[in-house]
DNA sequence: CTGAAAGCGCTAACAT
DNA sequence: ATGTTAGCGCTTTCAG
């Protein structure tokens, strides 16, 4: 048995009064109706059980209540954690979800982009690859709603939800130099293109400036995406046996990182500190228990979710802004100094 | 600057055809128009950046190529790569894809489940609260082309891709069994819908009955969402100290039991032993590294993303079908045996 | 307070 | 090989 598709025709009929009737009451336009109609209509809609066709309604207003977003990484959980932000908030506002992945793939993140508009969606949530600088001018020129999350892209006129990364790794290895630290690597992936692996580079170099070392104390540990880590990063430890302590930029090196020490049998903290991004319900189980910098995910969903929605909702635009988050240190033994606990 | 809407007509019109023939050509039915004119058609479509307008198509066609997934549940990981097997195939097939989370709240579901059916998705995707029987076998006698993943419900008539749960239980309690465990509790969630834990629960005990041992020995620790499980669990043990080895059905779960059994001193797995559902990343760097049940999250949204779209893309209607994935054990020792590595 | 009619952008008979 | 026309289900002027 096939459900048989009822319209506001039907409802019309059954009611007994004109389709415009109908629409009126859906959308709870009640001035120019009597409690009694009304209640004719929201009986008739009740026994066929009617649902309005989003489409024919879109089509028609020309709005959705549709959001994209697009994210480039499913596999990290603080995405998970920032889709929840998004997804209550959508909730909460009447709007509903579409989701697509990049896969840090500039063609997909241009195709998909496409596909939203064709399907006329309201606005997108994006977490840019950043390969595309020119599709994302183009959308802000064209005045498409668009909030970029986690990463910074270089338009003045974007609307942006980020954590502060500079600061995140500045705590972070400001903390490992002031624990006594003299010997700390950075592991990132070598992609120039990412405004926060550029921007935790640059909180690490500050926080060594900061604590009266020069650059020649920086020591650079580029890995490349796709890679064998664990192997590179052991070679990149017996070339460089005085490093005490490794800030890693990601939680899935942080995993790789701690598998290649204890790979060469080195001690964490004792002869090696870490610390990470990000943190996660598992951090504080690990072996040992992982000192990280926690990014507020969840807030960055919620935030980007409710300005996109703001900027076709409120009557006067609000101006381009980019809203920063304050990251936050939590220290565990990894890093030698003792836990607050 | 406004984008401004181009649509089939003005195609139409910079080519100078009709509007039937750009549909022809967008819809690659190529078999009524000259090289000639298709050439005309692709330029003006080029030149205007012509997108066709998804929501018009579809109110027309009836279709959408959209398709909802719904979970219960974002904070799980498995529930990303799930995500992730969906999305792959979802884009590989030339499908978008809507989503949303009932937070296992029913309510929410139905809702949800209106909202999928208003915007026209072809087909859902669910993981369902298993309290809302009614509305399944309701969605099910309408036809309504529906996937359920992961968790079992009453009805013969319903398409499912799920992991054998029976089974994923019975070798993670047999392997206790068998390297001499003798007190193995199990800890799940007290929640009489969900088939999944059911099924754990019966695959404990049939490792107990296959293994000599009997209905007496069973170990039950039921825990209540939202609680504070690590002092329940506390509790827990003190009142069974003989216990020496944990079946945990869920990851979050398995993280509290660690933390209680460390809060106790006590050793892991000298005095009890641990297994696990689901791998993880996190699984090996744990402390003690963890034996886990690893579920084919991936493959699972994988093929439900295709049995799904198989549905109303074949014409022949493949009859209602449960796909059993299996589970796998991944020895490492926090269940006391040596690892295989 | 209510209804008739036009039209959103597209597709698909049915002409030609 | 191409065009004309009639809707898909809804909202919204404009008339009554």
């Amino acid at each position: 048995m096939i459900a048989l598709k009822v319209t506001i025709g039907d409802v019309a009929k059954k009611a007994n009064v004109s389709k415009t009737t109908v629409s009126r009451i859906l959308n709870e336009n009640y001035a120019h109706t009597t409690a009694e109609t009304r209640e004719k209509v929201l009986m008739a809609i009740k026994e066929l059980e009617y649902r309005p066709n989003a489409l024919a309604k879109g089509l028609k207003s020309m709005r959705t209540n549709v959001i994209g977003i697009m994210l480039s990484n499913l596999k990290n959980p603080f995405w998970s954690t920032v889709l929840e932000g998004v997804e209550d908030t959508c909730r909460e506002l009447g709007y509903n979800l579409m989701i697509c992945n990049s896969n840090e793939n500039p063609e997909m993140e241009e195709e998909f982009i496409k596909e939203f508009q064709m399907r006329q969606v309201d606005g997108v949530i994006i977490n840019p690859t950043c390969k595309n600088p020119d599709l994302y001018d183009k959308l802000i020129d064209q005045n498409y709603p668009m909030v970029i999350v986690n990463r910074r892209i270089q338009n003045e006129n974007a609307y942006g939800v980020v954590v502060d990364n500079v600061k995140g790794a500045y705590i972070a290895v400001n903390h490992l130099l002031k624990y006594g630290r003299k010997r700390v690597a950075v592991s990132l992936f070598k992609n120039p293109f990412v405004s926060t692996w550029k921007e935790r580079l640059e909180g690490y170099k500050k926080a060594f400036l900061a604590n009266g070392f020069t650059e020649a104390d920086y020591i650079i540990m580029e890995l490349e995406e796709g890679k064998d880590q664990k192997e590179y990063i052991k070679r990149f430890l017996r070339k460089h046996p005085d490093i005490d302590a490794i800030f890693s930029t990601n939680t899935m090196v942080t995993l790789e990182v701690i598998g290649a020490i204890k790979d060469m049998n080195l001690k964490i903290p004792e002869q090696i500190a870490i610390v990470s991004y990000d943190e996660t319900i598992w951090s504080k189980y690990l072996d040992p228990p992982l000192t990280t910098i926690r990014q507020p995910g969840y807030q960055m969903g919620q935030r980007a979710a409710q300005s996109l929605i703001d900027l076709f909702q409120s009557k006067s635009k609000p101006l381009p802004a980019t809203v920063v988050l304050e990251p936050e240190l939590i220290v565990r033994i990894s890093c030698g100094a003792i836990p607050k606990t």
